[in-house]
DNA sequence: TTGAACTTTCAAAATATTTTGAAACATTTA
DNA sequence: TAAATGTTTCAAAATATTTTGAAAGTTCAA
């Protein structure tokens, strides 16, 4: 296979594996783009290899930043802003694992509490879902916690993990 | 609060979660009505709750079906068939951790191994691109098998694993 | 073997999400 | 301070996804 050929299904299955995930599949592949380039890219750089626009490029990297896994360089002498991805994939997915975690557990988390603590209700249905809501807190909030304590290790935290597991 | 408001609020936050993680929103709320419905229900009893049409609810159906996380059960006496979900909360998550893994990352993989072998070009960008992408395929390889390790303790994978984390 | 009861399928419609592009905004240079 | 260079915003357009509902399919009882 060719560099080129290589270059752009790259592209593509990192989107697709973006969208599959909930993520905004420009959002995946301009983080793609960006992770496989040796120098930061400029705004135009970007808008060029994807085929998209101004706004579609700014947008979304806008999102990769606040999610603290693309920065924003700037060269001597040049006006424009330049853009690098998170080069240790350990952070990366360390990153991706928190925000994922604090956008979208933990709120859901909130929620399981709230009405998990339905009032004196004594029907079937009533306690089973008291019940179930309990057990899908305690469930969630463990393997939140899980999540937690292994990317919080430092350095190499899926071999850290595995040898841990092994034993 | 009461338990109507309760069992709405739990439908609806159980939809979007699914929906931030590429799960379509419905099947995700037909699920969440399955998890705290204490006796199977019907196609009927479905497309009432939610208020849904007969074509969307037989076909997410289905797709639970297809996941292994929703079972089809007969009443004797009755014609129609009645379904619920799979009860046991470690269960359902070593279904979804793996089929998530056979449907996209497993594929992934197998694309991250073939670009990541582009015959001998000497660029920079090319042997960047080999390493990252080889790097990638590493990681996401071993995440892979780490999750594959956690879930296939028995019983209790989330308390399990966290003890051996501790050590 | 007909028809009643129920489920599945899928093209069209509805809805949700993403993308565009031009105007507004910001910053630097002449 | 006016113009040049570049970025952001957001309403409208384009696209993608989901949902509907009616027709076709299936199963069973009479």
């Amino acid at each position: 296979m060719k560099f080129e050929e290589a270059k752009s299904k790259f592209i593509q299955t990192w989107g697709a594996l973006g969208s599959q995930w909930g993520i905004n599949k420009t959002m995946a592949q301009i983080h793609a783009l960006l992770m496989i380039s040796p120098e930061p890219l400029s705004m135009e750089d970007i808008m060029e290899e994807l085929h998209i626009s101004r706004g579609n490029t700014s947008m979304n990297l806008r999102s990769l930043m606040d999610w603290g896994i693309v920065f924003k360089e700037y060269k001597p002498g040049e006006r424009k802003e330049f853009f690098s991805a998170e080069g240790n994939i350990d952070e990366l997915a360390r990153k991706i694992a928190r925000e994922r975690s604090r956008r979208e557990i933990k709120p859901t988390l909130r929620v399981l509490q709230d009405i998990s603590a339905i009032d004196g209700e004594e029907s079937t249905k009533a306690s089973h879902f008291k019940a179930k809501t309990e057990e899908l807190y305690d469930f969630v909030s463990r393997a939140d916690n899980m999540l937690e304590k292994i990317t919080e290790q430092k350095e190499n935290w899926i071999t850290k993990t595995i040898l841990k597991l092994m034993r």
